[in-house]
Formats: C-alpha cells, structure tokens, sequence
DNA sequence: CTCCCCATGTAACACGTTACATGATTTG
DNA sequence: CAAATCATGTAACGTGTTACATGGGGAG
C-alpha cells in the first residue's frame, strides 16, 4: 500500500518514468523506505491496470522508449485517502542491534571493531545528508515553501537519526571498554605481569 | 539468514520451544527486529532438517506435547560465523515520513493532528522502555555482567530512539506552525476581519 | 574497447504477514 | 461462561531481493 502511494505521490508532483522514480526515491526518501527497481515496475504495472495512473508511450530518439505515467482522477483520490488514513507502526531492520545482543562471548576486540566499522559507515552516511540538506536544487520540485519546508525536516530527521546512532556508539565502546577494565581476569590476558 | 542466526542465539541462551522463543523475541529484540509465530516455526522447521538444532518432544501434561529446540555444533558453528560476519545495512521503514513527505497539501490542522497522535503512541513505547530499562529480571538470562551491559546498551538505544522521535516531531510542529503564521493568507483562512 | 547512462522488463526466490485450525487448562 | 495462556502448525497471500536480458549512445 505505501509503495503505491508514493508512486502516486511522486507523480503528483511530476509525471515520469519508472527508471526516473527509481532515482526519485534513491534521492529523497531511500532512507525512511527503500525499494528496487523490480518493484517500482511492478506496481506500476498494476497501477496502470488499476487505472489508477495513465501510460503514454513517447518514441526516444535512439534511446529506449519512454512510458510516462501521471494520475489519473482515481489515483489522485486514492492518494489522498492514503494521506487521511490511519498510519501503520514504523519498523526498523538493523543487523548491527541484532548481533550485539548475541555477542557477549566475542573477545572485545572484535565486537569493537564491529561497531568502529558501522560508525565508519555512518559518518558517510550523516555527510551524504548534510549535503543533500544544505543542497537547495533538491528543492526545484517542491509546489509551495511549505512543501521545501516538509523536505527539510525530513532530512533533519535523517541527520538525527546518524548522530543518535553514531552518539550510541561512543557511548557503547566506552561502557564495553569500561567493563572490560573492570573484570581484566581472562585466561588468554593473565600473561601479563604485574608491575 | 538473520532470523535462523538470532534463533540460535537464543537457543544458545537457553533450548526452549517456539512458543517461548516468540516471547523472547517480543520481549528483547522486537524493537529492532520484529518476527511473527509463522516465521519461527517456518524456521526452526527449516533449522532441524540441516541439523543446526536438535529437537526432544516433551509430553505436555495435559498440555499439548513441547518440542523443545537446543542447539547442535554444526549450529553454534553457524552462530559463530555469523557474528564475525560483516554487517547488512540497516534499514528504516517508517510509514510517517514517507506520508510526511507527499502531505504538503492536506489542511495544516490535519498534518498537525498525524503528528500529535504519532508522538502519543511514541511516549506508550518510550515508558515501555523505560519500564524494561529499570527491571533486573529482565536479566536473568544474561550469562555475564557483560552480556547484560550489552542487553542494557540495547535498550538505551530504544530509549534514545523514542526520544529522537518525540524530539523531532516537536521541532516539525513548531516549524509548520510558524511557516503558516508566516503565510496566513489561505483562502479559507481570509474570512476572519483585521482588528 | 569498455564502461556508464538511459530505459525497459521478467523469473525465481526469499522473507514477512494474516488468517485459520486444534485443544486442554487456568483465570476472571 | 468467556477469555486468556500454552503449544503446535498450515495455506495463501503480499512484499522485497537478486539476477538476468536487451540495446543504442556517449565518455574515457
């Protein structure tokens, strides 16, 4: 259902193709709901049959063929119940929380560098943000100065999101570290002589 | 691969049935990673035909038969690797943000009501949270001080994500309230007279 | 010459969700 | 008496991922 109602949604704002939905969403909202280009086609497909969007083939000059699609009255209305509508829970799929609960018996070291790497990861991440936040020809598409406005907020929440996790992360290392300093009695490290 | 990998972790913990695996998972991980009854046993299914688990049948005295599921070496082998391996990405799904982004047109008051009732469902999980964060009983599987540092810094991360939340959708009200304020001159809006 | 961009799609598979079915025991 | 808890499972459906296939044009 959000699938469509994206599609819709984008194409409210401008009719296009399905390869320029894809890079539509890779550049806006691939961050709070991503998708692949199978499914983008795929539910334009059905959308079409729905007829809740219109399909008009345009000749490409020695490119492929385009099929641009735009609303019709029907999807348009369906795009504003889904608006209306009462929202589904959010959900979060993340690998890195899952395997830190289970790994208490890694050495250290190496459940360290699992969380170093993921951070490594997300400072490109919050860097990828900040220039799309602080690039205003994202913003050539929005209808109103409320709708750029919308935009930004979306991607401070983005913006957040990798400081909250990057924050999370120090803080972790530095506890895990602490414990370890705290209970230094391990077999494998009792080489070591005292002073 | 990450369910069968979480599956065994528990076991690890604990051989248990599905039925409490379930609750093991609604009680600990469901925040980051969220399964249903259908899937565990599809697993565990799935799990005993590659010999990862063993499974004793217990007869349920009065109650149906427990098929009790404990780990095999092939499985603690797998869970091992699985914990050295790299990381998948995380991944968002987050209905409201996605809304968020196309809702520029619907009524001021009604953006503003999603939001409200958003954040009220939000301060629900985040006393939850705390709820689990405060109760050592929730510990008592933790096979180290470590191990329940690890479960502890798992749920501060719940916490510190319900207060992004709240945090951010805050800000998102004050800055739609104002950019209205801003520009008060809707249609709707004109009837009201100056001074 | 190779790779990337444009632009379309399909097939197979993996994963997730909903709803149904059974049945004794305990609790309100 | 109704509802929840323990405990198993299946079937159908819906959604998401991966990999493949095609083919011209332009850039390095």
């Amino acid at each position: 259902m959000s699938l469509r109602a994206a599609i819709l949604g984008f194409l409210e704002l401008e009719p296009t193709t399905g390869y320029t939905l894809r890079q539509r969403f890779a550049g806006s909202v691939a961050s709070f709901w991503s998708v692949t280009q199978s499914q983008i086609y795929r539910e334009l497909h059905g959308l079409a049959s729905e007829g809740l969007v219109a399909v008009s083939r345009e000749p490409g000059d020695g490119k492929p063929d385009r099929k641009v699609y735009s609303n019709t009255e029907a999807g348009r209305a369906t795009l504003q119940q889904w608006l209306r509508a009462p929202l589904e829970p959010m959900q979060l799929r993340h690998p890195l929380l899952l395997k830190f609960v289970f790994a208490s018996e890694l050495a250290p070291a190496t459940l360290d560098g699992l969380l170093a790497d993921y951070a490594e990861g997300l400072r490109a991440t919050l860097a990828d943000y900040q220039a799309r936040h602080d690039a205003p020809e994202i913003f050539t598409l929005a209808r109103s100065p409320r709708e750029a406005e919308i935009w930004r907020l979306s991607i401070e929440h983005g913006l957040a999101w990798c400081r909250l996790e990057l924050d999370w992360i120090d803080r972790a290392r530095e506890r895990l570290a602490a414990s370890v300093r705290r209970t230094p009695a391990r077999p494998r490290a009792a080489r070591r002589k005292k002073g």
